[in-house]
DNA sequence: ACATATTATGACGCTGCGTCATATTCTCCA
DNA sequence: TGGAGAATATGACGCAGCGTCATAATATGT
């Protein structure tokens, strides 16, 4: 038992490993440059071997995608718990949404990868499962937010589309705006500003629309940005200006 | 010199046939069971000569991509010829996009596929340029509306973020939309609407928290929405009711 | 009708996937 | 301690697809 124990521990450590290494050569290289031979070389291991761990490349993906919602997970639950309002909760989620994207952007890549049908279904049950968990935990986080703020009256109780138009809207948009922000289209050369910018200016103008209360017009939002990147956020902004210390790109 | 442009079409046809062969492998069997094999084979053509045409499967992503996109813009320009006001064109044009998702969900796919770097690299200089210069196209064309809402004043001079904002605004929000609505996450189970159909009341929201007169609250939206479907997109409607019709899935 | 330019072909070498018979290493009991 | 049997690791193998290039076929112009 103590053995059986050990071994699992063993299996659980090499698996971790795996997933070390291919983020680390999809974060150097691209996804292009990961392969399964690549992998064993490199931890040392044969081919079958890796092969038990993961029944392919888009389970290796999942994987990471899995470690890297949970880490998204804990900054929302950090977010969360910041001591304000409803509204400057959930602007705080909004934010480390935002930085998560710009600390990890590969990761973002290799979410929105394993989103695209014909991938995710090479993925394993046990993970599909754990990727749909773990997407349920982070809608529930925030639909809970407009929820307590429906309940306290920071939300008009006769505005329409609530929670989920909020939900979605804010989904969406801060989705979009990282996938946009990983692109090279050049904004600047456009005339644009940064699309992950503009996403903190325009996800107020939305929730400001809904009548969640208090109104940015009441509100100093590049005041409560700082306020809260610097309270609850140091060590990712830390690690923003100093890229060396990141282990991703 | 006429033998020349003979040769010249002939080469384009074919150019276009590979394409279209590849779009129906996509749509039928999805991007994995595209191999440059198959279309050679298809085409009745070798492989050689296919590669003659495209460098590489990529580059014939890319290639379908600008067909899109054309198509896209022809789109957009019919909603920007409504003849309402400068908010109904807008609002007509972020139909249209939806439409367009709804339409051709593989276009969608492929278009954020040929995004991600790694892959947009691989792309031919001349085909990044013309993706480059109908991407241009597009952005410029919200623009003018948007500066035409300006101009006449039907956005106050002193708002902030104008038109920069309001365009990433539509822009994040709708290509967040239709990327989560092709997922296979089960909204409805989590207690949410359709992304697609929220962009639709969002992007007003939106708009409205930027002032654009005439504000929501002095326009029937769904009937507008019915209004502008029936008057200028009743063919895709019709395509949309009757998918038989349609060429993507 | 022939020389030359243009275009098409598919065999080839290579990389990477996923499998499976075999080899190696553990575990536990006599 | 030794040895049977289970558990685990190995890498050669067959296969598919990529991209190239020497050669073949065809078209063009005189």
């Amino acid at each position: 038992m103590n053995i059986l124990n050990r071994k699992q521990r063993e299996r659980d450590g090499r698996e971790q490993r795996i997933l070390d290494i291919a983020k680390d050569i999809i974060s150097a290289e691209g996804v292009a440059a990961l392969t399964m031979e690549r992998i064993a070389a490199t931890i040392e291991y044969s081919k079958g071997t890796v092969y038990g761990h993961f029944s392919c490349k888009e389970d290796i993906i999942g994987g990471i995608s899995c470690r890297c919602m949970t880490r998204l997970i804990g900054m929302f639950e950090r977010a969360a718990s910041w001591p304000g309002n409803h509204r400057e909760r959930i602007a705080a989620i909004g934010l480390a949404h935002t930085l998560y994207s710009l600390l990890y952007p590969q990761d973002v890549q290799n979410m929105q990868t394993i989103k695209s049908p014909g991938i995710r279904q090479k993925i394993s049950a046990d993970k599909q499962n754990e990727i749909m968990y773990l997407e349920q935990r982070i809608t529930s986080m925030v639909l809970d937010i407009i929820r307590d703020a429906m309940r306290d009256g920071d939300i008009p109780a006769n505005e329409k589309h609530v929670p989920g138009g909020i939900m979605l809207g804010l989904w969406s948009m801060g989705h979009g705006s990282q996938l946009l922000h990983l692109t090279d289209i050049p904004f600047a050369q456009l005339g644009l500003d940064a699309p992950l910018e503009m996403f903190w200016v325009n996800s107020h103008k939305l929730l400001d629309s809904y009548n969640w209360q208090p109104l940015s017009s009441a509100l100093d939002i590049t005041a409560l940005r700082t306020k809260i990147l610097n309270n609850l956020f140091a060590d990712e902004i830390q690690l923003l200006n100093n890229p060396l210390a990141g282990e991703n790109k």
